[in-house]
DNA sequence: GTCTATAGTCGGATAGAC
DNA sequence: GTCTATCCGACTATAGAC
């Protein structure tokens, strides 16, 4: 592959992650990736021959990135220190990357007109992995008990809400309040208190 | 309004919920919409002046009884069980409502081509409204002290990830999968060990 | 009030010259 | 590899008969 080609591919995941973390799949349109990618349409179709492949290329050039917080749990560091690392990895992706974040989202919310059986089978053998490494935590009171795959959803789906600066936030508190930085320490609180070892009352 | 207008009104707006919810505002077309009420196009067209007008007809028409769970925390309950209450209230609200639940899910997600600030302004209000009651009972020492907006949001999004029975949770788990039972234990365990009063450690 | 028919627009994708 | 030109289908919306 040429260095043009390579440079003009890139510049189609880009704008293609442009329109469609904003419009959702549907809402995107060929018109407007190749005008932001600086591409004829045709020649936009060179690169990718449909709407569909470029979706599916730029979910995978994301896909290591978008679950690293969670792979980076490890084994064998202290417990809660590992899970707070996760949430604060996944609170800083959320924050520099809105994106790829709402490309994710959108994706769960809506489904997409093709299937991701690669990337369903990666997120389902990540999670597995890790819920059995927090169970062993767990089962050593090293943590409080509970269910180990709510747990990883709950500490995604608590970080995504920040995603984009998060708009129910801007609703409520005004048009420039941005809560990232409560944000990690509100969730650093309820994880504290949820995984403290033998709950009370 | 004759009978026959409000039972044509009513199928539209079913439809529209139908659609809306499944494909999203671009994904959803009058003629799916039309069909599924069993109108022509163009009769569709007569009830409703647009389609942005329908779908702002249908989020009016579902917004108070989205509402109703936070709506219905009282200032003069017990403290830990009103805010249990607001968990199950929105837990049973995504359970037997999924389809409401992703038309709200969306709109946060990617927004709307038109702007809804009478629906805005009534979440403003009612958070607000209720960031003070939960503040009031943290100053009273009855719950553990955090922020009470991102609480009320932690909460919201926490039982809207089991919406449509929980993608994630149907892709690492299995197709049949039903989390709603666990969800409910999960979420009661976080929310006591979160808001049990002086926290230690 | 409801229909058939269709206008007008825009979407994704292709053909073929250069 | 890139372009102009264009096809075809699907979409929202309107006109006008009944």
């Amino acid at each position: 592959m040429s260095r043009i080609q390579r440079k003009n591919r890139e510049a189609i995941l880009s704008a293609a992650l442009d329109m469609f973390s904003q419009h959702g799949f549907k809402g995107a349109t060929l018109d407007q990736i190749a005008a932001q990618a600086g591409l004829s349409k045709p020649n936009l179709l060179y690169y990718f021959p449909s709407k569909e492949e470029i979706h599916r290329a730029l979910l995978n050039s994301l896909l290591d990135q978008w679950l690293l917080p969670l792979n980076s749990i490890s084994a064998k560091g202290e417990p809660l220190q590992e899970i707070l690392s996760y949430m604060r990895r996944k609170l800083e992706l959320v924050r520099i990357a809105p994106r790829e974040s709402r490309i994710f989202a959108s994706l769960i919310l809506l489904g997409a007109p093709h299937s991701h059986p690669a990337l369903e089978e990666e997120v389902r053998r990540l999670v597995l992995e890790k819920a059995i490494v927090l169970r062993d935590w767990m089962d050593r009171g090293l943590i409080a008990r509970c269910d180990p795959v709510h747990l990883i959803f709950a500490i995604w789906t608590l970080t995504q809400q920040y995603a984009e600066c998060g708009l129910p936030f801007r609703v409520v508190l005004g048009e420039h309040y941005d809560p990232h930085q409560e944000a990690e320490v509100f969730l650093e609180q309820v994880l504290r208190r949820m995984l403290r070892p033998r709950p009370q009352w």
